[in-house]
DNA sequence: TTAAAATTGACAATCGTTATCAGTTGGAAT
DNA sequence: ATTCCAACTGATAACGATTGTCAATTTTAA
């Protein structure tokens, strides 16, 4: 479906942005996977958000270049100061109700762990699926489609069409091991 | 790890109890696994409180007894209103303190799908996942030694030591498939 | 340019969950 | 059996994440 690969990339060199680092205050994650591509112009921004039938905002338009810079499993939070250091007069719940239509629209998706609050990602182009690390936090992706496979015989088995799934793996990271 | 049998079984036939229907009012699910076995005599629920480490108390029995007629898979809040229903004086503080020592002790197991309420679940002697209907909620269990080891697989590629999973399958059951 | 519809920001409300605290109770020691 | 203290309880407040409300503002099609 829709896997565009659109919001990977990033700003036009004629507006000058400093990396803004998505950071949690209370949980701060040990370095993982940042986003970096080439850089490209706000017009797909535009082209993404009419894509959704939504009226292209200036807000709208900060959130898609915040996201597109630093972490790549960020909360809505982290989101939210991203935008408010640079954009103090836009709101919490605009970037929440955003992140909701980018998720509906699948190119975000929703990552919930536990009972931690929702992280989201860019829909990334494959599938792949998490091995968190239970002691600093640290996301590594991964794919298996040997598992998929397997997934789609047990759903058969139960006569299930299968719509989705969550795998989260859990355990130690190497550097943690040997703290 | 401790696997406890203890928890599967149920109440003595000295004392009369009518089976507690663990229900949703707003989220009622197709009927899925209920616990039967064979009955079993309130000492095996003092057993397991103590072995616990903690003191028996009259609600730690209810509680316990609740939980073991039913559904397989019950939110805090189903589990408050079958003992509530038969004891109005027990407050909700208490189920949920002593779910979570449950979970501490590996009785019960909390699985939580997407944002919904935590539903616990009676530790199953033998591992399993879940596979839910997107539609009306029905839970099957599955198990699959083959995925595991794959699982296993992929930690051991990134140097994590594993030390649990979440797999939730997602789709639609034969029977809503019809409609 | 204008008007309808979508969007916004501030804020309140909700939900699941957890903490607080004064009063109660289990059970070990007497 | 009685005593005593730590563990437990119930009511309620607090909490963090998320969602709803609504008047004011902005976008965009005409």
């Amino acid at each position: 479906m829709n896997q565009t690969p659109e919001l990977t990339v990033f700003s036009s060199d004629t507006e000058r942005h400093q990396p803004i680092q998505l950071t949690t205050g209370k949980n701060p994650l040990e370095p993982e996977k940042l986003i970096r591509r080439e850089p490209v112009d706000p017009k797909s921004f535009k082209r993404i958000i009419r894509k959704m039938g939504l009226k292209v905002t200036q807000q709208r338009m900060v959130i898609l270049q915040c996201m597109s810079i630093g972490r790549a499993h960020v909360t809505a939070q982290e989101v939210f100061e991203a935008v408010n250091s640079q954009h103090p007069e836009i709101g919490f719940a605009t970037v929440y109700r955003f992140l909701r239509k980018l998720a509906e629209h699948h190119l975000v998706t929703e990552v919930r762990m536990g009972g931690l609050p929702a992280r989201y990602e860019l829909t990334p182009r494959r599938h792949h699926d998490h091995l968190t690390c239970v002691e600093c936090g640290q996301i590594v992706e991964f794919e298996s489609p040997q598992i998929e496979v397997l997934q789609e015989g047990v759903a058969k088995e139960h006569n299930f069409r299968l719509t989705h799934h969550v795998l989260e793996l859990y355990g130690e990271c190497p550097r943690c091991q040997t703290k």
